[in-house]
DNA sequence: GATGAATGAGCCTTCATTCAT
DNA sequence: GATGAATGAAGGCTCATTCAT
């Protein structure tokens, strides 16, 4: 791939990311074409269907998604419970939540997600062992699914209308503090 | 015939909530109509645009938020743990997620919503009181503001796509279990 | 029929005829149903069909031009300058240009309006008396047909759009004008 | 494709000329598109929405009344009462009475007109000097505002059903004759 | 007879997707 | 490879018309 190919692909996904954590599952793929800054059809050359883009950003989100889990490992030691909520708190602001769910719907069901590299088992991977630190530590309380657990996150990022921001700003930080106590033992 | 109209009405409503709750925000109108059995002409001659139709549902749902808190009240005396518990999974069965986001994004706004009859101080008002109840006997921390409370419901119940019911049954109750939990003092 | 029921038909009728004068080819006949402060069904117990109302319409109009073309007769000796112009705005003023020509599309075609009481017949036999005197008394050049003269009024007595009268009040009397000196000999 | 975008263009802008010229204000975009041979998707792409269509045909029309007014110019010298009359007639056959009425009425109003190019002055300003000659030479009396000129224009020009042609060929010429002499001094 | 609810075709507009340049 | 024009299927909404009460 050329090198400027590969920055319009990342440019669109970035953009992508941008604008679903931002406006939501339905923005337009035009408006993510625009926001990064190419045509259209650029966007389909290097995704050729909106399910195929999605997942091209989920792929990035789970980069993203390592980087929070490896960030947490290696700081552990010196602070568990710093490094726990950072953990959460990080995971949250990559704010997932409309990208989850709006692939989840067609993607998962089309084995895509399994076809695409593994992304939903390298996340998993990842989460599994800081789960496991943190029951070990007793910021968890047993029996919580890896799964389960990511879900709530989405759940509780997915954007909420602006609305919502100027009348209870930080509800989603709170959100996320009630559900790190929640799931305290 | 005012009879069948009325039913309809009740029909479309029905019809709205369900598919609301079920398929979110972004539910055709015509897909109502469908669902409801009737033409979509009917649905507009009860609810001459989108915010209507929506502001109808949201005052559905208000009654039976209405439903919920009463039947709390009245058995809280008897065992308020249990009411207290019955009273947030009830409401969380509303499933008022995607509609509460949806409406509040321009129908807050517009002030459409003080104009419909004080729908959502009505609202507030029952829920000021159970909550009220719950800080009283232990089952709540002090700072929760009713608004933040009823938001978070709205952001754990917003339709999830159906693979996560697959994958995850019984995701929303876990995550209204956690939520309670995280509430708590 | 019943007295209500003529009363009916004849709010109806002048229903129609205001709005059409006023807002054009457009109107709805819901909207004129209102007007006439009647059901929307009684509208079309009376008039089958859209047509056949703007026929009903149209048949007003023939009885007001009668009305029009009597009193023009009627004080032609005593002034036949003022009777002359009396009349041709006299026809104006009934503005049934939106109607004439709405209802002409498909109306004439059909043959409705030759079977409905040769409205059209009526309507010229009248208005070749009182041009005929016009000419005479040279008033009218030679060679203007009844039927272009009619036509004529309509096309320059259509509504015209509500910022029309306010940038250019008096638009349609100043046409009226120009055309009577235009057909002048 | 830029050869074929302005070709789409162009004919959508032609298209929709005759379609207004010939059934009136209320044509359907979907219908101007089948008649330019598009899809309805490439007549929104080239204008955003009605108004910003009907705009551009009137700009086409503003051309054309430019056309008009300079062909007169040209030929004035050598016979002003023949170029006036072809000025009249040729500024009658571009029709455009649907169009200017449909366009004023929202258009006008919103100020569009004005940051369009200043269609509206341009047309004017042409108007302008013509009218000053015509009434310099003794074709026009003294008073007639370029406005009311246009306007009076347009009203003879809206489209008249079909049967009128049937019936009365040739009555917008007509029509035009009679208003021309009407405005003679 | 009167009423107004129900219906569906049709309008304007948006958006995912394809394809010629 | 990139671009952006073209397409048509929906979606929100209106209105003539029918029909049960």
């Amino acid at each position: 791939m050329r090198a400027d190919a590969a920055a319009n692909r990342r440019d669109l996904l970035d953009a992508g990311w941008r604008l679903l954590a931002q406006h939501g599952e339905a923005v337009s793929l035009r408006a993510v074409a625009a926001e990064a800054g190419v045509g259209i059809g650029t966007l389909y050359r290097h995704f050729p269907s909106r399910e195929e883009f999605l997942l091209g950003v989920f792929g990035e989100v789970a980069e993203r998604i390592g980087g929070v889990a490896a960030e947490c490992l290696a700081s552990w030691e010196r602070d568990p419970g710093a490094a726990w909520s950072r953990f959460v708190h990080g995971l949250a602001e990559l704010e997932y939540g409309a990208l989850a769910f709006q692939m989840g719907n067609y993607v998962y069901r089309s084995g895509l997600i399994d076809s695409a590299g593994g992304v939903r088992e390298r996340v998993e991977g990842e989460l599994v062992v800081v789960l496991g630190l943190a029951r070990a530590a007793g910021f968890l309380r047993d029996g919580v699914e890896v799964r389960r657990f990511f879900a709530g996150i989405a759940a509780i990022t997915r954007p909420m209308p602006d609305h919502v921001d100027e009348m209870l700003p930080g509800q989603s930080g709170w959100l996320v503090d009630v559900f790190m106590r929640g799931l305290a033992p």
